[in-house]
DNA sequence: CGGTATCCACGGCGATACTG
DNA sequence: CAGTATCGCCGTGGATACCG
């Protein structure tokens, strides 16, 4: 981290990428869980509990194209598919781990800075 | 994590709260640049390169906000204005840095991923 | 059960112009 | 220099309905 230029157009754009993926509405949700154990589609839908459907199977596949996760398909009536974290998923798993750490034990500093400088700007 | 439970009513929501100000577009870049020490605005914007004036604007006022950065207004004229990582700030560098760092060893085997998967369904 | 298809509202984000 | 104001595009994500 010494280098004054830092240059971003390559390294960057890998983080970029990766937290595009992290960072959007549901997928740190579904990797938390599946980081459990691997889950059912339904069973999935009913833990996280605000998702809808499409969006479930939105961040699966994303997920799954960037190989974070595998999915079985059990050809039986009904249909049962499981999903389960790959090893890069359970990889993944470690720093997101540690990010969701340093939000649980910094929300309360980050909402009172809210708090303070909602009141200021009124 | 062993609790079969996980309750995410809470916890996860304090995450969330913390990843989508992490996982918007410009947030983790300027965070980047200023944990290198304080920057002017027009340093900012003219170092990252590719960003709107009212994006950096609307970037450095929600990390202002969280109580990542100090903005501090030098009333010359032309007038100047510094941003630098608040202690706050200093400390969201080091699981983000993590996660950077993880994105950047992982980038390639997630893009084989994905080139894997995209001629798989075709 | 586990999807896909369609429609639509909202907000993120860029471009441009103007201001103190 | 460091913004604010306005506009318009477009991608994200929710609701609903249908399908194998």
């Amino acid at each position: 981290m010494k280098p004054g230029h830092l240059h971003p157009t390559e390294d960057c754009r890998a983080v970029s990428e990766v937290l595009s993926r992290v960072g959007d509405k549901w997928t740190v949700l579904v990797v938390q869980y599946l980081g459990t154990g691997p889950m059912r589609f339904s069973e999935l839908k009913r833990t996280i509990g605000g998702i809808s459907q499409k969006m479930l199977t939105t961040t699966l596949r994303g997920l799954e194209r960037d190989g974070f996760v595998t999915r079985t398909v059990f050809p039986t009536i009904p249909p049962r598919v499981d999903y389960e974290l790959t090893e890069l998923g359970q990889e993944l798993l470690t720093p997101v781990r540690a990010l969701g750490d340093w939000a649980r034990s910094n929300i309360i500093r980050i909402r009172e800075a809210r708090e303070r400088f909602d009141e200021t700007v009124l």
